[in-house]
DNA sequence: GCGAGCCTATTAGTCCTACTATATGGTCAG
DNA sequence: CTGACCATATAGTAGGACTAATAGGCTCGC
């Protein structure tokens, strides 16, 4: 009986004592009924689940700044976990940026303005759902001020691996076309390997964010319309101007580049 | 029947380490090793604390990328914290991409490139110690892209409030200068009052970030040397741009003013 | 001798329960 | 009306017990 597949989350595989709670919740003890709440499946670790489950609904909307949640007590219990694993995943989310909590006032959603909205899980929380037309503009914006500027480092820093990582990417971006994972994948390698090369700390802090919205709009643009444009000659332009040490031609290349993918991104969210 | 608990003791009144006796430990052996630290300094809830304690730790250099911490039980009862307080540090660290946990493996620090070096919390640790030169000289990099950029649609998008904000700012900074602590933070404010007027989203999540290099890179120039230069005029050009929708002249008074600020720095670091 | 696979020891993960600290809001004395 | 104080709700801390995962050693078959 130690393989207990999805379904409990209880671990006391001994009866529990009949009437300590009124549980609502039919407590599987054996059969694997995920209606009411999966919980396991949005990450491996209890708390991580907890706090993705969190994380989504305040950036879908569901909290909105300013809201309390149900108190730790009440709020464990509904979900059947521990307080402790509860707490842990609020730890979580109070290091984002996205909640405070305090005594006898509880647990609040923040501002969006304390939101760390670069994060990458808050990032993936974000596009879990549906995308917020203004968010994405504003992380499009962000990326055609960070991103040629990275170029034009990166054409005047890049060593050997740099070039080499950015050739693979796009020969996997050839290869598997952004129709596909890997495609997409690639796409955000290109952008990582062009972000490291400028071999700066805090860029390539950013690049982990960057990456999240590169894959995530490249993958909503293929959903909206088919095969909006072939983005690799863009891509090739940039390679050869870092490749060439060119930093000027690298910086507009990659504008370029950022301002196509801009136009089928608003295009195809009708904005 | 596992949990026959009813003749636990009542929790005897004879505190164990009690308030104002710092409680020298018995074997200060492992990790913290002088019993006067009273570890409630550095952050008001404890969990709180020992996550600063740890992350000024990591970002000094204390433990390296790869290094394995004490286990949990280990070093909790080293600090003489409880292990669920200790577990919730090391979720807040590892929300901020700071080390990782597995079981079996233990607790170790993740590669450079995973921190969040951007969250105002890992900046505050960078900077608790000597700051190493070279993260300044990439988050500086990284303002004169950012912030030039913002002042730009600053100029394009700002409203009555957002000019108000500025001009306080800059009224506070000629008030006290930056030799206290009022005028940094007035200095703060006045950055930060642009990454607002930016109206985007992305780029008020980095004015926590960019606001705490603007603060603490200034206290030390102040520190090194007397008063570098007087800063006010180049602030008031980036304003009356901004004031003036003057886009391209607001660029380049912010980026005049960031190169002024960057050769000051490197002038007080020898760098 | 050597590799596949079981075994064990170690460590994080989860749960429970009880108690403390903190802040709000209402109450009562002045 | 005012201020101090108490009641209450809620997060914070503690410590103990059990579970789950897994690296590394050990056994055993080949």
């Amino acid at each position: 009986m130690r393989r207990r597949k999805g379904a409990a989350i209880r671990h006391s595989v001994t009866a529990p004592p009949p009437e300590d709670l009124p549980a609502p919740d039919p407590d599987p003890s054996l059969d694997s009924e995920p209606g009411a709440r999966p919980l396991r499946d949005t990450g491996r670790r209890l708390h991580g689940a907890i706090a993705n489950r969190l994380g989504t609904a305040i950036l879908g909307g569901e909290y909105k700044p300013g809201d309390t949640l149900s108190s730790q007590v009440d709020f464990s219990e509904a979900l059947g976990v521990s307080r402790n694993a509860f707490r842990e995943a609020v730890q979580v989310l109070t290091a984002k940026g996205l909640v405070e909590s305090r005594p006898k006032l509880g647990t609040r959603v923040l501002p969006r303005e304390r939101w760390n909205l670069l994060d990458p899980d808050v990032l993936a929380w974000a596009f879990a759902g549906e995308p917020d037309a203004q968010l994405v503009r504003s992380l499009f914006e962000l990326r055609g001020i960070i991103e040629p500027a990275a170029a034009r480092l990166a054409a005047e820093r890049r060593d050997r691996d740099d070039l080499r990582r950015m050739r693979d990417a796009l020969a996997a971006m050839r290869r598997h076309t952004l129709a596909t994972e890997a495609g997409r994948t690639a796409d955000r390698d290109f952008h990582d390997a062009i972000l490291r090369a400028a071999h700066n700390d805090a860029l390539m802090t950013l690049s982990a964010g960057i990456g999240a919205v590169v894959r995530w709009t490249t993958q909503f643009k293929q959903r909206a319309r088919g095969l909006p444009r072939n983005p690799i000659p863009e891509h090739a332009r940039v390679l050869d101007a870092i490749a060439a040490s060119d930093a000027p031609a690298a910086e507009e290349a990659m504008r370029a580049l950022i301002d196509q993918a801009l136009d089928d991104t608003r295009n195809s969210m009708g904005g």
